[in-house]
DNA sequence: AAATATACTGAACGGTGTTCAGTAATTCCA
DNA sequence: TGGAATTACTGAACACCGTTCAGTATATTT
């Protein structure tokens, strides 16, 4: 029936058109400041029509979130696709690193707020996530199993790889570093350095 | 004038009074949760009475994070009090994984939420935080005149084992460890062991 | 053409942080 | 001691928030 697929086209349009503008104003105001009624009057529609597309604000987080998973995905496969583990390994946790330091609100929706992770078990929708971390994962085994890397167990590298990474992040994220005091340069060079003394240390 | 010293009393009393009922909503309720009108209730004043005693909700979050400030100080001391340094940068690492895992909430408003760092610069009051941080500093100063660890430059390696440390306990504050499909005390098995490694892989 | 189904609206609900005119109590001074 | 001035506090009001839902207008089906 032609006019059933022409809703469905529709209603996906729409969807797009939403998350669309959410993501444009997540990223550019932040999750939290940005209001349903907000995201209504940029596509100009009312508030209540959102809510036909989403079920709450959360969900259209998390499909920004999705989104965020792949952007970061097919920056490893961009940028990480040496054929040694080793070099692979150290390609990873730079595009990490750059990741969150030149996306820093992405990275905020997609390891930082609280809101989600609730999900991980409900419904799929964290593909994408699984994605980026078995990326990492693959690259670890593959490490381990050619004796690259100073640690024996997969999960137990891939947790300490990601923590080390994430932390550096995540601090420079909100600010913490500041107890130091170094300009923000300074601040990313030095990141920069910590992660290849770290990449350094844990080579076999 | 006894009577003005009263008053002082009087309004430093006021202060405490608040700033307890709110410390101990934000650790049940956690920050975004608790309200100013909840405030008000529990303590039996109305919403506009707070706001002659503090600025602004955010000014009970930076006096709440000085007093968590001030109770991780006391962890290291209480905990990472050895002679030796390599030893005493191994409690001040466990003390810090084990503060952030056993006070999530606190861990949450000193170093995940958005709020603060603004301040850093603005007023004192990040002393509680600096004597933390100055804790490491003096620990992994000691370490790298003794020649213990592996590193060499003293801000670097703070800034290395404060973002693997902060690694572990935000990704798992945020339950993204949950992309692993372990259970929570697996998780907490795998965070000792992986701090464990990375001293280890430090140790000069 | 009438009946049904779909898409959308926008007012309303109960919440938020914050402000401020107004009131009640206390302290000061004559 | 009594009236003025200061202080402490209130709670309604403002402008927001996420979310719901009766009502309307449009499109489709019969």
């Amino acid at each position: 029936m032609g006019i059933t697929d022409r809703k469905e086209r529709e209603k996906a349009e729409m969807k797009r058109l939403i998350i669309e503008a959410a993501m444009q104003m997540f990223l550019e105001e932040g999750y939290e400041k940005t209001s349903i009624r907000n995201i209504a009057d940029k596509i100009e529609y009312s508030p209540g029509t959102i809510y036909l597309y989403y079920k709450d604000k959360d969900e259209l987080l998390y499909e920004v979130q999705r989104e965020a998973f792949g952007r970061l995905y097919e920056a490893f496969v961009q940028n990480a696709p040496s054929k040694s583990p080793w070099k692979r390994l150290e390609q990873i946790s730079h595009t990490y690193v750059s990741f969150g330091r030149e996306h820093p609100d992405l990275y905020d929706l997609m390891f930082i707020i609280r809101a989600p992770m609730n999900k991980v078990e409900d419904k799929g929708g964290w593909e994408n996530g699984d994605a980026c971390f078995n990326y990492l994962l693959e690259c670890i085994t593959a490490c381990i199993e050619k004796k690259l890397l100073r640690y024996t167990d997969i999960r137990l590298a891939a947790l300490s790889v990601w923590s080390f990474t994430h932390g550096l992040v995540s601090l420079n994220v909100r600010c913490r570093f500041k107890v130091m005091d170094m300009e923000q340069d300074q601040i990313n060079k030095a990141m920069e350095m910590a992660l290849h003394e770290y990449l350094r240390l844990i080579k076999a």
